[in-house]
DNA sequence: TTAATATATGAACAGCTGTTCATATATTCA
DNA sequence: TGAATATATGAACAGCTGTTCATATATTAA
């Protein structure tokens, strides 16, 4: 590794990056953090930790299409953020509790 | 506001929406979060929470141009993630702890 | 069956993002 | 001074995002 700057010190700079989460883990957390980059998404969680709600409700609520909310709901789901329940006709999300956020 | 299905119970979704955070807030926080999208930032987070350096410093550790790690340091600049000292020629970009990460 | 309702999905498009390149500015040191 | 070094910034461009529109699928109820 060629030293950039004088500040620079190769070896500590080694040790200090082996700290930093591996490629796979950064690129899941930037994947998170991009899904809770969207104001409607995050609208959605914030009323999904309310209330288990369908699209409909959602939708209601957040005037937006129909569209845009089950378009959002499904980033939310690919990230296992939200999941899903049936309930005859209406499909149910439940938000995914952390440990810190139930109380 | 009109109900657009059957499970909607408007008035205790007006209850819910005044819950969450105002418009002004969740700009904010997409905002934060849109900065921790980028592998990059999330990176250059996760070396300056172990020790402040310089540009030329995570210039080297993350193999990207100066130019793209300055434009990255600008953005977490803006919404106040880290912060800066002036050393001589060197300008030093700091961590901003939060109660939680400081141990 | 059929109609109505609830949700999902693909296409398309405008707007945004992150990078690099080129260049400007600022500081140090000879 | 001037040269070298460190950082910032603007332009430009490819790639990505979120929305809407149109349409498909699935469930219920008549």
């Amino acid at each position: 590794m060629q030293e950039k700057c004088g500040r620079v010190d190769s070896i500590q700079l080694e040790k200090l990056l082996q700290k930093v989460p591996n490629s796979e883990n950064i690129t899941r957390m930037a994947a998170v953090f991009q899904a809770l980059q969207s104001d409607t998404r995050l609208k959605i969680l914030f009323l999904l930790n309310q209330k288990e709600m369908c699209v409909c409700e959602l939708e209601q609520a957040l005037s937006v299409t129909q569209s845009a909310v089950s378009h959002g709901l499904r980033t939310l789901r690919q990230l296992d953020l939200v999941r899903v329940r049936r309930e005859g006709k209406f499909t149910i999300f439940i938000i995914l509790q952390t440990s810190t956020s139930a109380h």
